[in-house]
DNA sequence: AATGAATGAGACTTCATTCAT
DNA sequence: AATGAATGAAGTCTCATTCAT
């Protein structure tokens, strides 16, 4: 029993490590389970299929990014806090090498026919439940009028996917240097701030 | 001659079209082929590989996007007007349903090392220009006092990524209504305005 | 008339050495057009295949091999000089780095079954010709009392082969230096004449 | 493992037969799979690509001859009888139908631009070293005075290309008959020994 | 006579998945 | 529970040949 928790635990962070290195597709099962110094044939006794595991990774990874959200988040009372709070955690979440959710594109994945069925039972309500989380966030600071806008949904797209690319582009461009969490953070604050939040000044 | 350059058109945006629905590893040849009502072999007459076929729509795409934002801002002298031209095109951009540039994910496909070689002599100069031609109008801005932030390239990519994902998004949760391009723009042109350019009162 | 003539023969020339240089099966009937200055569809109207083409070099050459050893032998009286005549041929032959025949191998070829009906109707009876000439002047020499040895076919076969191998030979393994004619013959005119051995007598 | 040793064996085994009785080019890798009874991807479990598993073969053929004609010869004290023992194996060789070294031709296969690269670094140096044991051995006959002629490369080249030349042939011309060795044998010992022509002493 | 764009059968190779041990 | 040899469907690319101009 232990034994099978850590097989099927081993096997999950060395999938994503590789998933994350060469995405989903360059990716073959037998990378994964010589990474994971296991048979072939040992991956499919705890994962019925490469969609499967990979549906797993990402559920996994997307639950924890819910709690990580929630938590830094949901004790605090004001709006921009908690939005702020949960800016720290998606840049924390996109900057880190080893995670693949600022690699994967879960629209592009959804799309193709031998994912689609498992990711709309199992991927879908959960992406839904962080969407709805950020957006209600959004929803109760318009209604309380301290954010502006009008439309959550695409405020929270915009800002997930701006980070997301921002974290991306510097990888891109310079992978070199460790990407400095703080800059981006400092960049994307500044943005959010003053633009989003109306100031006393003008509330009055 | 005419002839020849019907036919390549032709599997450039048949091929265009296909990259676009079901993403360059689940496109095939001969779907592309099939689309463009020829053979398959005749897609070799016109590109010498798959990858040069897909490089070189990406490559066309880029370059047509790169005429556009240019064309959008070059002769406007505010760096604010500029930007928001840019935006406009952005958004006109990731909007069009067919366009694949909404869809294609750069960075992740310049890590499959198929692709790498050919990317990175035709493709990374081009996305490098249509970078730094954004990154430059921030940097001017900066200098000018007109744009707070320190750092353009952060900045170009958080909007650029942002508008991206905020399209892909609605297509995403809602790919029956068609998209109101007309409400993206106001949400960021909301964000960005008040955030990104000093106003007046501040500037004093 | 003319025009047509011309084509053909350089159609023939050009093959023949291109056949000459990669070999039948990485020979392409383009590069074989394109080495003619011709499209690719003219061959067509000259040759009705591959095949077709390949075999009338094949043809051609032999037929002229033929005539070459018959030109440089009937008029001697003597087996030992014909025989001696016709090998200086062969190495002539072969040693000519533009002749195809040294590379082709008939025996090989025969097998191809896309190649056999063709061969068998227009090689086999040609190639038997040379041979028999050949074994003939053994048999004849060997009747005289000239010759030893008492199966010509092999004999004949085993001198051609020889000179073939000795030639190649020394393309393969140090083809920078131009092959010595002159060598070879000597060489071989030794063996032929008095065998490999010193005999005690000679020893002393 | 013992499985793994004999579907090795018998892909090798199979593959020998196909590459010898239709070549290089025209041997499709599913034939090969077929006559060993096993799927086509098996096959590339076990060699890389048709060139290696091609490449392979080869290998372990000249092998086998180099250590058969080693064998045959070097506990001879007298070159003659060296020579004569390594023609003996040459024939044997070239003669089994089975055997494909007589059907293959290293040097038009190493001019194959798909095969160099492998040839160069696995087959050529082999190759050499069959050549230049036999050289060597006629080498040492014409300094002990026992040997005539002055290119040992060249005499070994004839007698190898000769040999194989006269069982080729008898398989072309006659290949129901099938093909006497001690008559071949006799044949060349006879050129070898005393040459071809009487002499005037013989003569009387 | 000549062209060269188009065809499509066919070859090599990959890899997710199975299954006997 | 674990293995890894074996499978075979599927994909990319080549090239001899055709045919409308």
């Amino acid at each position: 029993m232990v034994s099978q928790m850590n097989t099927k635990e081993i096997i999950l962070n060395e999938a994503e490590k590789i998933f994350g290195e060469k995405g989903y597709y360059k990716t073959r099962m037998e990378d994964i389970a010589r990474s994971a110094k296991i048979a072939k044939g040992t991956v499919y006794l705890y994962f019925k299929s490469k969609q499967d595991l990979f549906t797993s990774i990402i559920e996994k990874t997307l639950l924890e990014f819910h709690h990580r959200i929630k938590n830094a988040s949901e004790n605090k009372k004001d709006e921009m806090a908690k939005l702020k709070n949960i800016i720290s955690e998606m840049i924390e979440e996109f900057a880190n090498k080893e995670m693949f959710m600022r690699k994967v594109e879960i629209h592009r994945l959804m799309e193709d026919k031998d994912l689609r069925a498992e990711f709309k039972k199992r991927i879908f309500p959960i992406f839904k439940g962080i969407s709805d989380y950020a957006t209600s966030i959004i929803k109760e600071g318009i209604k309380k009028g301290k954010i502006k806008g009008k439309n959550p949904e695409i405020i929270s797209a915009f800002i997930f996917g701006g980070i997301r690319n921002a974290c991306l582009m510097h990888d891109f461009m310079k992978n070199k240097e460790s990407l400095n969490k703080k800059i981006i953070e400092k960049e994307v604050f500044n943005i959010i701030e003053k633009g989003l939040f109306k100031r006393k000044k003008e509330a009055l």
